[in-house]
DNA sequence: GTATCCTAAATTGGCACCAATTTTGGATAC
DNA sequence: GTATCCAAAATTGGTGCCAATTTAGGATAC
């Protein structure tokens, strides 16, 4: 993706891969969920060939973010109430389980970057898109927990976290939710420098919660 | 150079999805490490179309059971020893974390039929197939953990088992530790039945680090 | 006026062909 | 004898086309 960037022209979007586009996309609540994906839409909206629109949906599928019905088509998946409690429950056990090995590796130069990006995160609330906070946000947990050490568990949790945010614009949408967030990002760094763990899991586990 | 061997008399049936029939021929230890997979061989082998093997491709290189190199092919993941130590950490968190979930919701019934797949693993061992051995083995821990009663979790723990399995023949090769292995399955059932949760944690973890 | 059937448009999904890139084998130069 | 370069073969990956299936619209029967 290096290359990629260097190459900024008229759009970004020849670079990117498709699937992410379309992904972000629903993720950012453009594309809201029930929506048939219809490919010839894809192919005008995203400036591709059609191979690389089924390619993409064939992805989504795989990722249970959308629904493939044969002859049919694909269209973006409900929102599914068991599953997102299912998926919060697998995160907080996962998260709170590399509480320990974060307070024990992190370093100082380390708890000031993750500190640089909850500020990070506090500028998109202020001036920044959907999609910026977004990534800021997602940007802090992966340092976070790249902390513990297992990086397995890193994308694991980035992946994880993509399968039930089917109504990222609902749950995103007040301010006050969002500057708490950001609070806690901020409680969080605390925590780690105090090499408090306990206070780090009941942190993570109200700021997974709480959305 | 150790090419695909082409095999057509392995065809079975024309139902399943190509990319099970690949991905169980990786588990199977047919299709060895560092193996390309041309996508001519593949379509003879698995008796289907070229679009069918490039799905296939594409998906288990989403999974990350074969690597893609851009116009060069796709091959099979070499055996990495730190993510297989990471996807156990994992996989412990998890499968421990049920742990108290399974022993309080588990039904005399559902008890028997663990027990039941436990022995059926049994039977496998003395008279089944590498294959059939290994989903045995798989049938006793999806219901183990679906006991647990979050159903996603039990999908992404099958999931990130298959993460890592490339090399199962090395792994399952002796007999004593398949043995072992069934012995522990019907210890596991005896910490159920006995309500014995700390016991089925401490089972749990040295079931998965044995391997 | 309503329900049913039938025809036509639209969409999905598979198939075959072709261009681009890489690898292999051999010939040539040193 | 060894290394380098070039050409031919093979493989990947993209593009376009067409068949199969579904849906929408309208005509007909009751």
């Amino acid at each position: 993706m290096a290359d990629a960037v260097i190459d900024s022209k008229s759009e970004v979007s020849d670079a990117r891969d498709v699937t992410d586009l379309v992904l972000q996309d629903i993720l950012a609540g453009v594309l809201l969920p029930g929506t048939w994906l219809k490919q010839i839409d894809l192919e005008r909206r995203y400036k591709c060939t059609r191979p690389e629109v089924r390619r993409a949906l064939d992805r989504l599928a795989q990722k249970r973010l959308v629904e493939h019905v044969p002859n049919r088509g694909y269209h973006v998946y409900e929102p599914d109430g068991r599953r997102a409690r299912e998926v919060s429950e697998i995160r907080i056990v996962l998260e709170t389980a590399v509480a320990e090995a974060i307070v024990e590796k992190a370093s100082s130069a380390e708890i000031a970057r993750l500190r640089q990006l909850a500020e990070h995160f506090d500028r998109m609330v202020l001036n920044g898109t959907t999609l910026e906070l977004y990534e800021a946000n997602l940007a802090f947990h992966r340092h976070l927990l790249t902390l513990g050490g297992n990086l397995e568990l890193v994308e694991l949790i980035t992946e994880i976290r993509q399968r039930t945010s089917s109504a990222p614009v609902s749950q995103w949408r007040t301010r006050a939710r969002v500057e708490q967030s950001g609070r806690e990002h901020h409680m969080m760094v605390d925590a780690i420098a105090a090499s408090d763990t306990d206070r780090l899991k009941v942190l993570v586990r109200q700021h997974i919660l709480q959305r």
